[in-house]
DNA sequence: GACTATACGGAACCTTTACTCCGTTTGTCA
DNA sequence: TGACAAACGGAGTAAAGGTTCCGTATAGTC
């Protein structure tokens, strides 16, 4: 149990950090096809892939995956906090511009958009799974503050109502996205959001 | 596999029904009770709880509930099914209201209401688990036949945007119930259904 | 090139959970 | 009340999937 590194991901893995000494060669070709494979196969089929489906995609065996994963649920939020991570980035990069409710509502699109694409995240925002997202809370709460910040820019110029929160925000946007990916479902993301993002704007009942 | 009775729900059932020979007094008890159980757990679990755990809180064997209901699939489309059948008739009863408007958005209210009490019919509307839903298919059906017909009525009275569709409104109703069920979530239902009313009106972008 | 810590692989293990089988019990009817 | 079909109970079965164990292979170092 005490056998695995620790502290699972430190990004790219370099050489030695932390005290900790750096990873053999092997090691860090496997871990990185590890992580590509679950990547891929999370998005495409969802939580529920098999650890074994996904060590023999990676080429590897699951001792291997374990070796470098110490649970499912790990490599999951491996995933799950970069790709957090980057919708992060996506929402700060577009505090800058210039039309806020353009940046706000684009950044929306987005997040459906690629949802679509990537089943995982869309648990991810809103915590499915069991009991996944444990560790991830420190990305979302990242995620949450960056999505605050772009909604305040965009209430102050009066593009979206004033009473809505970041928090409230994404909650919609993980309910759009969790719905759309149901099978055989009517609706489309697209056309749920739409809805949403007219339910946002301060053209409504405003309160 | 053959020995159990194919017709599985018919209401009531009382005395001889269908050309079968009637239920037993006991098997009678048995299998309503199984029905409030299951209805219980999976109302207050969801859909994993497991099948012995519905047996040991009716009060029977596995064995009693496998002789009623051949899979545990079909234990949850008898409860469903009737579920779906009670909003149905719901919305059909507002279709008489003298104010279309409210009528629709209280429906709305209804259903979400419901839904945080009751996990199962969330899943339901949204189609979840794994492969359920198949045989409820033909409830689902009426239901968005009465939500599309109450929706007609708020249409033309003004109260609805004329672009939105019933099965539109029932995925947006599903989506918000099944965000607001998730564990840790910040935003409460009612906000989430406040701003998709709000989108729902013919205030906003209207198009 | 030899040595050793590190890493690999995958069979075996364990738990969970849906479902079956069959000996026992019980309601029903004459 | 006796006979029998219907129903019951719950141990047992099977399948799935996560995790561990340990013998083998190999990268890195002297």
């Amino acid at each position: 149990m005490a056998s695995n590194p620790t502290t699972v991901a430190t990004g790219s893995g370099g050489p030695a950090v932390d005290g900790q000494r750096p990873l053999r060669a092997d090691a860090l070709r496997n871990r990185a096809r590890v992580l590509q494979a679950a990547e891929a196969l999370f998005a495409a089929e969802g939580v529920g892939v098999p650890v074994d489906v996904i060590a023999e995609k990676a080429g590897v065996g699951v001792g291997t995956l374990y070796r470098h994963f110490p649970t499912k649920e790990k490599l999951y939020e491996a995933i799950l906090i970069e790709r957090i991570a980057g919708f992060t980035a996506d929402a700060r990069r577009r505090l800058g511009s210039e039309n806020p409710g353009q940046a706000f509502f684009g950044f929306l699109e987005d997040l459906v958009a690629q949802s679509s694409l990537k089943r995982d995240l869309i648990n991810a925002m809103a915590g499915a799974g069991v009991e996944f997202e444990v560790v991830a809370a420190e990305a979302k709460l990242a995620l949450q503050a960056a999505v605050t910040d772009l909604l305040v820019v965009a209430q102050r110029a009066g593009s979206v109502r004033s009473d809505v929160t970041g928090p409230l925000v994404l909650s919609l946007i993980g309910a759009t996205c969790v719905a759309a990916d149901r099978p055989g479902q009517a609706a489309s993301s697209n056309e749920m959001l739409a809805v949403v993002c007219d339910g946002l704007r301060v053209t409504g009942a405003g309160r």
